[in-house]
RNA sequence: GGUCGGGUGGCCGAGUGGCUAGGCAGAGCUCUGCAAAAGCUUCCACAGCGGUUCGAAUCCGCUCUCGACCUCCA
């Protein structure tokens, strides 16, 4: 169905996508514990798995998106007192907990909107599946792989590891851990460091807290991505995403939780983005460093110099590749604006362009240049004609990864100078691989820096038809229908961002018409007085004039 | 300390055994009443030292250096 390849966190290198059930896929990607506002970290990894989800959406798939809200609270799981984050929380804002989660999954799905990221299909909370947890550890229990120790339950590590490759996702030694992990005092309940909860009880002052077989106590940090993860998408299920911090421990115990429940692995392919870092530091609560939504979108922030659109945010995670990391400074952001400024306006303007004017067909073109334009001095007859006889007549519908793209993409390479000279058939084929290769980039591990980089290569031609450095006959009927469909697609489908005008009213739009209007009188008056002061007023309103070639004006606002 | 991953032009960032993305900034030019916008041109980098190779920034080794995980974290 596609050749989307991605990078398979348990193998370690990049493998072709196929899902359990042809056309469908299950992804899974743990989300938020809301026990605290959203922060610039977690746009990363919902940004990124919305682009897989979109992409995913794309290739036609029907996908079930199951991403969860974590407001049980973890506790400090080697720590010396079972501490429910959520419950510490709520004392300290005097809220009940459920009041307290509510309000920042709230602030969570605000941010999430803003970033435009899709709802997913389920978004299931670990209170709202305390039974299935249950089931599942007693499941677990029962298989010999917990124990219950003074109304605790864990998960008995080094028995696993005997028997399954415990460590495999996130490269642990088994012996390295047993002899790493800290000291700590109060871990007499567990047989072995490396064990992790399943079930934790709760000391009588702890506010959240549920019947189990066990006593009353709450869930431990591991089990509810695997419980929710089973019920919704099954024992088995396509992708599971999430934070390369989440490697270990908490996936993998998933995977060891879920391999006993179930009698084999859960996932098929782990994806793991990496992480945002601020002076080359990962932002988190221990550094201090945290920028939260809220502030990165008021700019209200010591490190912040200005605001930061959520669109703007979102382009700057696309145009790195996710498995790299991500720095953060305000020189980065604010190139980012600029440059998510300047490709929205060549899509506007794109979208402004008919296809009217395009009178030569590409088929036609091609014919043409056949007996003339390049093949007559390069000795590429052959190629051309092979390319002619297989597209479509009204169509260019080609894969990148067929003989034709490939011969297309050569005859492009072997002739440079004449693309630079304005050749017509080498501007079409130039355009169309950029446009092609889209998906090529896609496929390949979600590669969007490059998707960027090709629209960026289309921004020159489109601008150069509005500024009239190109004429529009150059470009054939098909190519512009094959540009606006790769801009719709590519920017708005898959990568999801938007532009940043504010919302339009016609009511501006009328007074700015007319003060254009006065500024041209003048103009033709020329009262360069006048106009300048039209001009220089509105851009200090933040209202920017742009003189078009042709005479008309269009404006942004800031 | 253990494990893993990086070090790319002024900045941010792709990528690749030879043809060397893209963005932002800078410089020059075209257009413009002047600007802005747009277009064109330019700026040819891959931590250091060895090695493999006809050829390495890309492969191997060592050194320096940064980071991540090992503890809640996206």
């Amino acid at each position: 169905m596609s050749d989307l390849h991605i990078y398979n966190s348990l193998t370690r290198q990049k493998e072709k996508f196929e899902p359990i059930t042809p056309n469908h896929v299950g992804m899974y990607v743990c989300g938020p514990t809301v026990s605290g506002e959203s922060h610039l970290g977690h746009a990363r990894p919902y940004i990124t798995f919305d682009v897989v989800y979109r992409y995913l959406l794309h290739l036609g798939y029907k996908v079930r998106y199951v991403r969860n809200i974590t407001d049980a609270g973890h506790f400090e799981e080697e720590g010396r007192v079972a501490e429910d984050k959520v419950a510490e929380k709520a004392k300290l804002e005097m809220l009940e907990p459920m009041e307290l989660v509510h309000k920042y999954t709230n602030l969570f799905h605000w941010g999430m909107h803003l970033f435009n990221t899709l709802d997913p299909s389920i978004e299931p909370t670990a209170t709202g599946h305390i039974i299935e947890q249950i089931a599942m550890i007693e499941d677990i229990i029962q298989k010999g792989f917990a124990y219950e120790v003074n109304g605790s339950v864990y998960f008995d590590v080094k028995k696993y590891a005997d028997a399954y490759p415990y460590g495999k996702l996130s490269g642990r030694i088994m012996d390295d851990l047993l002899e790493t992990t800290r000291d700590l005092e109060g871990q007499d309940e567990k047989r072995n460091k490396v064990d992790f909860a399943l079930w934790k009880s709760a000391p009588p002052q702890h506010i959240m807290r549920w019947k189990s077989p066990w006593g009353e106590g709450f869930p431990g940090w591991h089990i509810e991505c695997s419980a929710m993860a089973s019920k919704y998408l099954g024992e088995t299920f396509d992708i599971h995403g999430g934070g390369m911090d989440l490697q270990f421990p908490h996936h993998e115990s998933e995977i060891a939780q879920s391999t006993i429940a179930h009698g084999h692995a859960p996932v098929r392919y782990w994806m793991h983005n990496n992480m945002i870092t601020i002076n080359g530091k990962k932002m988190g609560k221990s550094y201090n460093n945290v920028i939260k939504l809220t502030e990165l979108f008021s700019g209200n922030h010591p490190i912040l110099e200005q605001a930061y659109h959520p669109m703007v945010v979102r382009f700057y995670i696309l145009q790195t590749h996710y498995r790299s990391t991500l720095d953060f400074s305000n020189e980065a952001l604010q190139a980012s604006e600029k440059a998510l400024k300047r490709l929205w306006e060549a899509y506007e303007v794109l979208k402004s362009l008919t296809e009217e004017k395009c009178t030569q067909s590409f088929f036609n073109m091609l014919s043409g240049a056949i007996n003339n334009e390049i093949a007559e001095s390069y000795d590429e007859n052959t190629i051309l004609t092979d390319i002619h006889n297989q597209i479509s007549k009204s169509n260019i519908n080609l894969s990148s990864s067929s003989d034709t793209f490939k011969r297309i993409r050569m005859i492009v390479e072997q002739n440079k100078n004449l693309v630079e000279e304005k050749n017509r058939t080498l501007i079409n084929l130039q355009c169309i691989i950029n446009c092609l290769e889209c998906k090529e980039f896609m496929d390949d591990d979600l590669n969007t820096a490059k998707v960027i980089a090709n629209l960026f290569d289309l921004t020159p031609t489109i601008n150069s038809i509005k500024g009239g450095q190109l004429n529009i006959e150059v470009i054939c009927k098909e190519t512009l229908l094959l540009i606006k469909d790769t801009f719709k697609t590519y920017l708005e489908d898959i990568l999801g961002l938007q532009g940043l005008q504010a919302q339009q009213s016609d009511t501006l739009d009328k007074v700015l018409s007319l003060l254009i209007e006065m500024r041209k009188d003048a103009r033709t008056r020329k009262d360069w007085a006048t106009s300048d002061q039209i001009r220089i007023k509105l851009a200090e309103a933040g209202v920017l004039l742009k003189d078009g070639k042709d005479g008309s004006v269009s404006y942004t606002i800031e």
